[in-house]
DNA sequence: CTTCAGATCCCCT
DNA sequence: GGGGATCTGAAGA
């Protein structure tokens, strides 16, 4: 397994840019000493000027995250799940929806909450932690998604119409097709 | 302080 | 395919 780390140049872009660009990358956790490594297969990005979006009130206790920076770690809990997202910028973020098993994880990856699940990723550990610098972080091996679809995003009740999800076509790891 | 909706998941039918 | 679980944070009064 080789390749390079993502850099700030990479998440410094337009949000629905890295969106797309974050298919196909593998997502490494090293926490507890052990590497866990996932290909990511879908995504869904949130805007600033987002109805869905967690930062379209502003600035908040529970998103302070979502205006750190670019390459940021933005975690979140809801209904006892975590869901994690990459920060792009000000305001901006990629919620990553579903990866598919490349080494050490075991148990599903499907679905946000499930992937956080399975690389441990929770709000308390890990929230605020930047991807430039931290033992969770992305990886280019040079892979690319033959087929990338750009539709409408999932189980939000505003904005609903717009296409700001992203997923690999064919993945079997997909959270819904 | 109280209310309530939510970027989900799991189990039941 | 639908509802309940059961927590957090934000908004409203």
């Amino acid at each position: 397994m080789s390749g390079k780390r993502l850099g700030l140049e990479f998440y410094d872009r337009d949000t629905l840019e890295v969106a797309k660009d974050l298919l196909g990358k593998l997502l490494i956790s090293e926490k507890g000493g052990e590497r866990k490594v996932v290909r990511i297969v879908e995504t869904e990005a949130y805007l600033r000027d987002d109805p869905a979006s967690h930062s379209y009130r502003g600035e908040t206790k529970r998103n302070r995250s979502m205006f750190k920076g670019p390459g940021t770690l933005y975690v979140y809990t809801m209904h006892r799940q975590n869901c994690m997202n990459v920060v792009t910028k000000r305001g901006e973020a990629v919620l990553i929806r579903a990866a598919e098993p490349v080494e050490n994880v075991s148990g599903n990856t499907r679905g946000p909450g499930r992937l956080c699940r399975a690389l441990g990723i929770n709000r308390a550990e890990d929230d605020g932690k930047s991807l430039l610098s931290s033992d969770v972080y992305l990886l280019d091996d040079g892979f690319r998604p033959e087929d990338v679809v750009q539709t409408t995003r999932i189980g939000i009740s505003k904005a609903k119409d717009r296409p700001y999800r992203f997923y690999v076509k064919g993945s079997g790891y997909v959270s819904k097709r």
